[in-house]
DNA sequence: TAGTCAAAGTCAAAGATAGTCAAAGTCAAA
DNA sequence: TTTGACTTTGACTATCTTTGACTTTGACTA
C-alpha cells in the first residue's frame, strides 16, 4: 500500500467521523504519517477534487488549516455532480451557460443563483486571458460554484 | 484556535451586546486577553476594515480609547453600488469575500448568492494566471455578479 | 506654556503555517 | 526495454500571526 492511499483513507476516515467534513493541520498530518507535508497537497489535489465531490478551504500562517468538506449525495445532487463531472478542465463560455440554464430548467438550481452563475460565464469578465486561460479558469469556477450549492 | 481570532470573537460579542459598537480601552483589552497591544491592531485591521462594513475611531493619550462601529445602510441598491465602485479594478481574496460576507450580513445578498460568489472567488479557482491576472479576473467576475443581484 | 504621563499608532522582524513546482523514483503495460 | 502515469521528495514561495521597539497624540499639572 503506498503512502498517498494512506492519506487518503486517514482523511475519508475523518470526514466519516466527523459527519462530513475533516478540519486538519498539514504539519501535524505529515507528521504523524511520516511523509513530507507537500504529500499532503498531492493527495488533496489528485483524490478529493470537486470531481469526487469535495471542497477544500485552507489557511495559511499561524493557526492554519486544511478543512475537506464532502458535498451530501441525494439525488437531486447527483445531476449536478454530473454536470461537474461533464464540465472537464476547460469549458467555453456557451458550452458553461448551457449546463447552468439546464439545471435551472429541470429546478436543480435557484433562478437568483443560476443568474449570478451565468454573470461569472462571461467571456468579458476574462480580459486580458488568452482563450485557452479564460475556459481552464471559467471551468474551475463553474465547478467551484456549482458544488457550493450542493452544501 | 490563535489569539487573533479570539480577540475578533470578543469585540463581535462586545459590538453584539452593545447593540452595534463597542467601546474598549486598547491597553486593558490586551491584559485581559493576554497579548501585546499592538495585536489590537492588527486584528482591528484586519478584521474590523471598511470592506468588513465596519468604522473604526480612536483617541490617543488619556482617556484614550477604540471604538468600532457597525456600519448601517439604508438602500440596498446604492449599497451594492458603492461595493461595486470600491472594488476597482483588482481584488485580492481576503477584500473580495470581505465585501460579500459584508453584504450578506446586511442581509443585502442572500445566503445562497452569498456563497456562490464566495466559491468564485477562491484563488484556487485562478490557477495558471499571475496575481495580477487573478486579482484583474475576481474583479471583474465580482462586479459582474454583484451588478446582477441589482433589482 | 512646558513638562510629564497615559494612551494609541506604526512598522519591521521573527515565527508559524500552507502552497507550488519540478526533479527523481516506482511500476506496470505496451 | 521503453513509456507514461502515478508517487515521493524537498527547496523555495506566499500568507498570516505574534512581538516589541519606537513614535505620535492628548490631558493634566506645575
Amino acid at each position: 500500500m503506498n503512502i498517498s492511499n494512506h492519506i487518503a483513507q486517514l482523511i475519508l476516515d475523518m470526514i466519516e467521523q466527523d459527519g462530513g467534513s475533516a478540519e486538519m493541520k498539514r504539519n501535524d498530518l505529515a507528521q504523524t504519517i511520516g511523509c513530507v507535508p507537500s504529500q499532503i497537497n498531492y493527495v488533496i489535489a489528485s483524490r478529493f477534487t470537486p470531481e469526487h465531490g469535495y471542497i477544500v478551504e485552507s489557511r495559511r500562517g499561524g493557526g492554519g488549516y486544511i478543512r475537506i468538506t464532502r458535498a451530501n449525495y441525494n439525488s437531486p445532487n447527483a445531476v449536478v455532480m454530473h454536470a461537474v463531472n461533464a464540465i472537464g478542465n476547460a469549458i467555453d463560455e456557451k458550452s458553461a451557460k448551457a449546463h447552468i440554464v439546464n439545471l435551472a430548467h429541470a429546478s436543480i438550481l435557484p433562478v437568483e443563483s443560476a443568474k449570478i452563475m451565468l454573470a461569472a460565464m462571461a467571456d468579458s469578465c476574462y480580459h486580458g486571458l488568452t482563450p485557452q486561460q479564460r475556459n481552464e479558469v471559467r471551468a474551475a469556477l463553474l465547478k467551484q460554484m456549482l458544488m457550493q450549492t450542493l452544501q
